[in-house]
DNA sequence: GATGAATGAGACTTCATTCAT
DNA sequence: GATGAATGAAGTCTCATTCAT
């Protein structure tokens, strides 16, 4: 119940509406309200009652996959191995990042739209945060590393990986390459010592 | 003489354009040739006439220092330390990217507007490579990075320090540890061992 | 009731549009979907939405004749006189193209912006053709003439008509001369014979 | 004599660029005159100084077709065969403007920009005004044909042929076949009785 | 709530003409 | 005379947002 209940004609607009825009990001077309109106076969008026910005629509077409990663965020908090724990998150977060478009956007911008976007961002926020300090104090990542690294480093090699180009599957391969390259970097000593 | 050089007060103009487009991109403001003009009390036509697209005005904002990488990239290969030939290399590419907008955008970019850039792009890229195969002989580097990753990877880096903020000595410090993170996952062995 | 009616307001502004665009055309002037707009007091994206192109709004000022045009056609069919029947479809053709600039230039397009406009034209086009079937099969026309030369011969009156010049009774005037003089030479046997 | 002569290179500056503008129109390219300029290897200022107005350029461009067509004009008058005089002269004049575009709109412009066009029109017009008087004196031709039709009736045919299209053979034809009708019309017997 | 017409600032671009060199 | 850089008005078109229906 995060929300007033929505009447059920106003609840399929919305819904519309975000599968519409979910099209187009992952066309990799620009979110425009008009645009995305169009498609949805609705007047422009009715996207701005339900979204008053592009950000917010871009939010809420990005919500369900923040949610899929707080969620293994939380699996892998009770993850015992903690050197798996870490890696396998960061690895859902960069092939997450590197498969919907709108991630990078929303998780590299420094200021939301929605309360639920600031919310899961912590969520995931501090996830890694817990992740990486058990890490180190573990031994196992050097000491410079902090966290307010980790959200960087993830969109840097998210944007590395769209320089880079390549098919979705190529792309797929690409960020796990390049997280292998910065765990090596990250840890004290390498995993396959 | 009907050469390249330009009339003295075409020289002024074109001087004084390139010079309003690189404050501009240093504030972070979008170039556009009627902004440009304005502020450079010019009449449009005047900017059209030396700069076709927005596009070309950047790469000749960003040339200085693509030149002045490709120098670095000479001088790099003639460093018979094959590691820090490479690692100062990469310093200097990272380090110029995160102090100059610009860069990010021209060396990201799959398409260039003018000859002079593609030439330039090229020349930093063979200098990578060159460097980069030296290393990976030399048993210094990972079997699995290959020439390509250079650029994904250092606009990766440029990017994640973007995101990460502060100011541009906090910025530099941010890409040199990063630089340095990634440099540990490339190297077979650290550089301290 | 989502159908092609326009809410009234916008049917409105649509009339405004279309009379000051006739204005325009009247006078002689060019149009220009920016200066319409000016003239029209309403906003240059109000004019864009109701004629995408400069052509399409030509055409929609030329409709009404179009369809007059047509509707003489339809009862020029069904007159028993073959030759009263063709010679007054042309006349009224003429007539019709040298009191409306828009006439001559949208008949003699060979693109049209609006799928009204090549009905209208094809209706047009077919008449003609029967009436001059039926001319040359009475045996009243000569046999080269064909279908294709209708509207080239038309547009060459009106053409000339302009070139003449004169005040608009002048210039009706003329172009009874010049029709009659083609048909002059269109005929088997002089008319008067 | 009929201007001041012009130094060498400056009379070569101007056969080039006549020539440039013959190539144009007959590619269909409307003048302008910073296009002749760039394409003649001119300056802008170059082309400026020799003609004022690109109507100065096109009508210089389409002078040498005048003057041929003045010297067909004089040749008809000496022509005994009252006919095949006036014929002999709309043939010709018709060919010519359908095989050169720069004719039509020098023809049938209201205003010359150049004393000497003016001078040839003149020539022209008096040379059908007399054949067509001729004619009509002889009877041979419709009392109703006045001499101020005939360079509309041209013009108009000329414009017919533009409509109905082809390549330049079907246009010689075209523009024949619309020749012959309008004459058919004129005459008061048909020439084939 | 839903609709979509209206708005108008503003971006981009072209081109005829002038004038400093 | 020749050059071509500069000018800037004017046209085209887009789009985020508002508001009457």
């Amino acid at each position: 119940m995060t929300t007033t209940q929505l009447r059920k004609d106003a609840a399929r607009n919305w819904d519309r509406i975000v599968a519409v825009a979910r099209d187009l990001v992952d066309q990799g077309i620009a979110l425009q309200l008009n645009d995305v109106a169009r498609r949805a076969g609705l007047g422009v008026g009715t996207v701005y009652r339900h979204f008053a910005t592009p950000e917010a629509l871009l939010e809420t077409v990005a919500t369900p996959c923040l949610e899929t990663l707080a969620e293994h965020g939380r699996h892998a908090l009770a993850d015992t191995d903690i050197r798996r724990a870490l890696e396998g998150f960061l690895s859902h977060v960069v092939e997450a990042q590197v498969a919907d478009p709108t991630l990078a956007v929303v998780v590299g911008s420094a200021t939301d739209a929605l309360p639920r976007t600031t919310e899961l961002k912590r969520s995931l926020s501090s996830a890694g945060t817990e992740l990486l300090d058990r890490a180190r104090e573990a031994g196992s990542i050097r000491p410079e590393v902090v966290a307010g690294d980790l959200v960087p480093l993830m969109c840097g090699i998210a944007h590395a990986v769209n320089i880079h180009g390549g098919t979705p599957a190529d792309r797929t391969d690409t960020a796990h390459r390049y997280l292998s390259m910065l765990l090596e970097g990250l840890h004290t000593t390498p995993p396959s010592a």
